[in-house]
This record gives structure tokens, sequence and C-alpha cells, in this order.
DNA sequence: GGCCAGGTGCGTA
DNA sequence: TACGCACCTGGC
């Protein structure tokens, strides 16, 4: 298992970066283009290197990899060890992860998972912002990534602070959507769920629903419970937002893509709870190499 | 022009 | 409990 170290850090043109080691089991192009997170874009997808621009946190950051391993333009030494490092997962052993995610099936569940794991390999699960996570995976429903994109990046630029460089946007506070209103929201194109993004707003801007708190809560079904008292959170928005957003690598959000792998690959589908903790890795894993055969690689 | 997209709520049996 | 269907919008 490799273990991420800094090669150095300094300033390019005025601008902050760090320069990362030990990144073999980190993969930049998979980590966000797995669909976790839709506020990255790729900015350079040169032969030799693959970078990603975007905000998360707050800040606006661009994520490079290379064959020296990988460069974060954007963030102080200080600020990787504080914020990145936790943000990318980092500071976890996915070697100790994927171990599980291989050997938690029978046999023939056993070998697909290596499989998957072996598509997969690199993609880390981002801790995101739990208001962002909740929010976009609102917005994602019967919707695609591109538009999803469109909606999260217009909601920014009109609701959100800008970013310390004036690069980019903050995803916007509770607050500011629910006072922007239901019928702005709609406005917006977020079509149908403009009534379920205005929902979340509202009870997490008035302390109804405390997001922090769910972050700490060590029952699964008790946090799921509480996303979805929100209108226009089931199950799979929950999932997607206690895994990417809440810190909860046991949830195992299903969708189109995983009835799909799993009526492919399964005479029947796993059971989630054999993966414990990492089964939101085990999802990512089994959702990328849905995805890339689809197209056709 | 119709169908579909990383779901959910609601009405009906 | 278990279906079927509508839902905003944009892209094909």
């Amino acid at each position: 298992m490799d273990k991420v170290y800094i090669i150095d850090a300094g300033n390019l043109s005025g601008v902050p970066y760090v320069r990362l080691g030990g990144t073999g089991n980190f993969s930049v192009f998979k980590t966000f283009d797995c669909g976790q997170c839709f506020r990255f874009d790729p900015t350079d997808t040169s032969v030799s290197s693959y970078s990603v621009s975007g905000v998360a946190l707050g800040h606006h950051v661009t994520f490079t990899e290379d064959r020296d391993g990988v460069t974060i333009l954007g963030s102080t030494e200080e600020e990787y060890k504080r914020i990145w490092e936790r943000y990318l997962s980092l500071d976890t052993d996915y070697g100790e992860i994927d171990r599980i995610v291989t050997t938690a099936l029978d046999d023939e569940g056993c070998a697909v998972m290596t499989r998957a794991a072996e598509a997969g390999r690199g993609i880390r699960i981002l801790r995101q912002d739990p208001w962002e996570a909740l929010c976009s995976f609102i917005i994602s429903q019967n919707n695609n990534i591109p538009r999803i994109k469109k909606i999260i990046f217009s909601l920014s630029e009109k609701f959100g602070e800008k970013t310390e460089d004036g690069r980019g946007f903050a995803f916007p506070t509770a607050r500011a959507l629910a006072d922007a209103g239901e019928e702005e929201l709609f406005a917006m194109k977020t079509g149908f769920r403009a009534k379920y993004i205005y929902d979340a707003a509202r009870r997490v801007a008035d302390g109804e629903l405390d997001l922090d708190a769910i972050v700490r809560m060590e029952n699964y079904a008790d946090a799921e419970g509480e996303l979805m008292k929100i209108k226009g959170v089931g199950p799979k928005v929950a999932a997607c937002a206690l895994l990417f957003g809440f810190g909860k690598t046991e949830a195992y959000p299903v969708d189109t893509w995983m009835k799909k792998v799993t009526a492919r690959h399964f005479k029947s589908a796993p059971d989630p709870k054999k993966f414990g903790k990492a089964a939101g890795i085990a999802q990512q894993y089994l959702f990328y190499m849905e995805r890339y055969i689809n197209e056709g690689k």
C-alpha cells in the first residue's frame, strides 16, 4: 500500500501548489469521473497528464496527475494537510478496503468484485460538504450529468460566494437557497426539483435538520431516516448524500446503473452488509466497471 | 416528435 | 406492500 507524501510545495506565478508522491492508488481521472462530484471539469487531457479544475469546500483548485504523481494547484502545504488530504481521502488505507471488497462475498462474487476493484482502482470517495452533497443529489434525480452540472453551476454563480482567488463560486449555503425561495429556484431550470431543494434548504437553514448531527450518527438507518424526512429524498439520494458528504462509507446507493451491473454479473444482488464499511467503495467499483463496459472501451 | 436521463411521490389495487 | 405513472428540461 502506497503512502501518499509531499514531494515539494511552492508557488507558480503567485499560485501556491503542492506536489504529491506515493499516489499509485489514487487516480484523479477516476475519482472525478465516477459521478460522485459535479463541480469539477477536465482542463487538461493531454497524453502524459490529466487535470480537473473546480470548486470544493469554498476553494478553487486544480488537481493534475502525471507519471510522477499528483499536483494540487491552488493549495499551500498547510491547506493540503488541513483540507485536501481529508477531502481526497488520502489519509485512508485503500489497500485494506480493497482486501475486504474482494473477499467479502462467495467465490463467484469475489471473482466479480476482483474485476470491479481492478476496473475502479484509484477511485477515492471524496469527503464533500454535507449540504452540497445532499442538495446536489436531490438535483441529480431523473437527470443527466451535464445538466446536473449546469444547474449546480448556475445556482453557485447566482447564490454562492465568490472564491478567494475570484475564479469560481462556492456552493450556496442552505440559508441562501432558502432565502431565494422556491420560485427563484424553479427559474434556475431545476424543474420539479425546485420544491425539493427548497424544502431541504429551509429545513437546514431553520435548524430543523442538523446535518452535523447526522454526520455524527453511528446508526445508518437513523441517518437515512433523518434525510428522508426531506421531500424528494428517497433511499438512493439519501445513500449518495451519506456516502459522499456525510462520511458514511457503508452507504450503498442502488441506481439504474447498479441494477444493470448486478443483473449482468450476479445471480442475485450482493448484500451490501457483507462489505460493512467498505460497501460504498464496493459500489463505486461496480458502478465504474459498468460505465466502463458501456462506453465500449 | 418522442424518448430518455444515476428517482421520488402519489394514486390505485 | 406493490406496482404504474407523471414530473421540468435539454439533448438526441
